[in-house]
DNA sequence: GCGTGACATTTTTTT
DNA sequence: AATGTCACGC
């Protein structure tokens, strides 16, 4: 079977596939088939006996492309993959510091922050700490302790150079410990604190260095600098690093990646050892010759050249409209073309630089009938309603966790405002004791309370009680109606959506937990079962430290963790945050980010809002890597399409609530001209008069008879477009966005202006 | 203590 | 536009 397997691949996908035991860099273009060898190689050192499924690791970035891989393997070889090293880099942590909580000094119990999480986190120690949240504004403390993390520093590894960052050490020290009585951790934590773990621990790195023969790691121009330090400790003398990435398409600068990891890996591990992968598989030629001369423009490459022998395809369409409305218009009508025609919706994609934009696609889109998924934005997890629920789980499970008690102390309002809550805080301070702790020492004695504080702490061990020996999806039945969310969600004017979504979340549960059982423990070895792993020494505390943790005496079902079902969905609900959105299996247009569709591809896809200052975005002006970066963005987004290739900009669109005026992106000046096919906007029938409705109306009527939007002629500049006008009567100027002499404002009385 | 409305602030990309 | 913060009145 092996050979079929390998059929099929051009010489150099072969190559990558067999290579001997040894590290290599495969450089994958975009539609290289870098999935398609990542997990062949797999299969092939499964299925040739190199390597059990438990000896070795694959990494990838996303949950998405986890998952894709994990389906592939198991599509081509007869095993369990439940139980394999296969997942994202916070995901594998994730399971590594469940496995050995006790030496990574975590509760067994401990729960994962999203960004959101950890936002409210810094709010409040700010608040408790006296910060002058002015002079530290919550959002950049995040991003300096996030920052510091990613690039495997503490708080006492910061470098103080002044009064300011001291102080921000300061809050990072304060930060790490307040999780750290809290029972929670950060993605970045996740990632830091399992990488000290293995380096602390000898024994430990020396049993999973024996056990992986193999790692693979996908996208690794994406890695940040601790998490290729974090690879490196699970690489023992004789562990092969397969490493596939892309230069091109790094587009995780923001979060601190670096293609610098490329060049060290090439120097460190593969030595020379590289395989590029040229030939792209995806797109006609005219897409790719565009894809490529775009991103020959940036300076900071390691040099690949993709090519294909399909042919030169469709050009590449152009469409400027007037406004956003006119952008989304166009698409809405070009999409029910491309149905029309057969093409199934879920094979075209709309793609926007921020997830702001598609508000106003998503509009033209539910008034014309189209069906469509937006994949991300807020994602189901992040549902205040789910968050809400979630904590009640969470405080009846591990109570000392502040941020899961503040959440849901007074929410539903329960008679308990900020004053009492100042008091509990005091309390909890000087007593050393968490905010649960305190609550129930203040509650003492006044069980039957119907208000305040101690009819919280009854509430949630009244739900304790009643959730006993329940299964996972009842329990959150029950706390969904006893913590009284239903109730207030039910008389809220619009709050059926959240209670639908209340039940979509018990509906997740009660999946979640046949999962885990379709796969009873005892078939499933954890980290101490690898090919040949014996019992390693371990620190003394632990029996079989390699074995997970708690046998969990009660009755609560245990999954492959050894943890309870409730404590792997919440971690499944801050690492996974779900694209429960409804519609899943009917044929709909896909929405994204850029960002997002790394890894797809689809028949037509619409690059959108392809504006300066949109995208490249204005943030990224300040420096030229930010402006490569965006750049390889484009190159990513050019590189999703297989035949058609749409590039739509609008002149105008609202942005923060007003009307702003955009010049075409340079990206499109950065395209080969000749592969493009630009459209009239006045072919289209929504624009046939000069004026379009969305504009004449509210005001924008301009002076002189000339109006937004309008093309005119000018006998110095040539021909332009009317984008804006101010003043009236003999005052009136307007702006007009000349072809060839750029932007200019031009006073009406004088300028001998003319329509076109 | 709690709900309301005025006011200000934000606005990239994600595990 | 949308969300958060603050002050006020009940």
């Amino acid at each position: 079977m092996s050979a079929s397997l390998l059929d099929s691949l051009n010489p150099q996908q072969r190559e990558a596939v067999t290579l001997p035991h040894q590290s290599a860099l495969i450089l994958a273009g975009a539609g290289s088939g870098k999935t398609r060898v990542l997990t062949t190689r797999i299969a092939w050192l499964i299925s040739t006996g190199q390597v059990s499924p438990l000896g070795l690791m694959a990494v990838t970035f996303t949950n998405k492309a986890a998952r894709e891989m994990l389906t592939r393997i198991s599509a081509a070889l007869p095993i369990n993959t439940r139980g394999m090293w296969v997942g994202t880099f916070h995901g594998l942590a994730n399971r590594l510091l469940r496995a050995h909580h006790r030496d990574a000094n975590l509760p067994q119990v401990f729960q994962i922050l999203d960004s959101q999480d950890q936002a409210s986190a810094i709010k409040r120690l700010l608040k408790a700490m006296n910060v002058d949240t002015e002079k530290y504004e919550p959002r950049k403390v995040q991003w300096f302790i996030n920052g510091h993390k990613e690039a495997g520093l503490r708080a006492k590894d910061v470098e103080v150079h002044d009064e300011h960052t001291r102080r921000l050490a300061e809050i990072f020290e304060a930060y790490d410990a307040q999780c750290q009585r809290e029972g929670v951790v950060d993605f970045a934590e996740l990632l830091l604190r399992s990488y000290e773990l293995m380096s602390r621990n000898e024994p430990l790195r020396n049993h999973y260095q024996a056990r992986f023969k193999h790692i693979l790691i996908d996208e690794f121009q994406d890695t940040n600098p601790l998490q290729y330090r974090w690879l490196k400790l699970f690489a023992g003398p004789s562990t092969a690093m397969f490493a596939v990435g892309d230069d091109d398409q790094s587009i995780y600068a923001f979060r601190g990646a670096e293609t610098a990891n490329m060049r060290e890996f090439e120097k460190e591990f593969a030595q020379g050892r590289v395989i590029k992968l040229e030939q792209n598989y995806r797109s006609h030629g005219n897409i790719l010759s565009a894809a490529n001369e775009l991103i020959a423009r940036n300076r900071e490459r390691l040099g690949k050249n993709l090519w294909t022998d399909a042919g030169a395809g469709e050009p590449i369409r152009v469409f400027e409209g007037y406004g956003d409305q006119d952008e989304a218009g166009f698409i809405v009508d070009e999409v029910k073309a491309l149905h029309r025609e057969g093409l199934a919706l879920s094979d075209i994609a709309l793609l926007y630089r921020s997830n702001a934009q598609s508000r106003v696609l998503e509009h033209a889109l539910f008034s014309s009938g189209i069906p469509y998924k937006v994949y991300g934005g807020l994602r189901f997890f992040e549902r205040q309603e789910v968050k809400h629920a979630l904590a009640y789980l969470r405080v009846m499970s591990f109570p000392d966790d502040d941020g899961a008690f503040l959440r849901i102390v007074n929410f539903p309002a329960r008679g308990i405002g900020a004053r009492s809550l100042e008091n509990l805080q005091e309390a909890a301070k000087s007593g050393g004791v968490s905010l649960w702790v305190a609550a129930q020492a203040q509650s003492a004695g006044k069980r039957d309370a119907a208000k305040g504080l101690p009819a919280f702490v009854n509430l949630i061990e009244k739900a304790r009680e009643a959730c006993d020996g329940l299964s996972l999806a009842e329990t959150l039945e029950q706390v969904i109606n006893i913590s009284g969310l239903a109730d207030y969600y039910m008389n809220e004017k619009d709050g059926q959506d959240r209670i639908e979504n209340l039940n979509e979340l018990v509906n997740a549960a009660a999946l979640f937990e046949q999962d885990a059982e379709v796969f009873p423990t005892p078939t499933l070895p954890t980290s101490g079962e690898g090919a040949n792993a014996g019992p390693t020494p371990m620190s003394p505390p632990q029996p079989s430290p390699l074995r997970g943790e708690g046998t969990n005496a009660g009755s609560t079902p245990i999954n492959d963790e050894g943890r309870s079902v409730m404590e792997s969905f919440l971690a499944h609900a801050a690492l996974e945050a779900g694209e429960h959105q409804a519609g899943a299996g009917t044929d709909a247009l896909q929405l994204m980010t850029v960002h997002a569709a790394k890894g797809l591809e689809f028949h037509s896809v619409f690059i959108t809002g392809l504006e300066e200052g949109l995208f490249p975005h204005e943030q990224s002006f300040a420096d030229a890597d930010g402006l490569e970066e965006e750049r390889r963005l484009m190159y990513v987004a050019i590189t999703r399409a297989r035949r058609r290739l749409y590039l739509t900009h609008a002149q105008s669109r609202m942005l923060h609530g007003q009307v702003r005026y955009g010049l075409p992106s340079r990206f499109l000046s950065e395209l080969p001209e000749n592969l493009m096919l630009p459209l009239n906007k006045r072919s289209a029938a929504w624009a046939q008069e000069p004026a379009p409705a969305a504009y004449s109306g509210g005001g924008n009527q301009g002076a002189g008879g000339f109006s937004i939007g309008q093309n005119v002629a000018h006998p110095k500049f040539g021909s332009g477009v009317i984008v804006s006008f101010e003043g009236r009567g003999a005052d009136a100027r307007v702006q007009v966005r000349f072809r060839d002499a750029g932007v200019k404002w031009l006073a009406l009385e004088y300028a001998k202006l003319s329509a076109a």
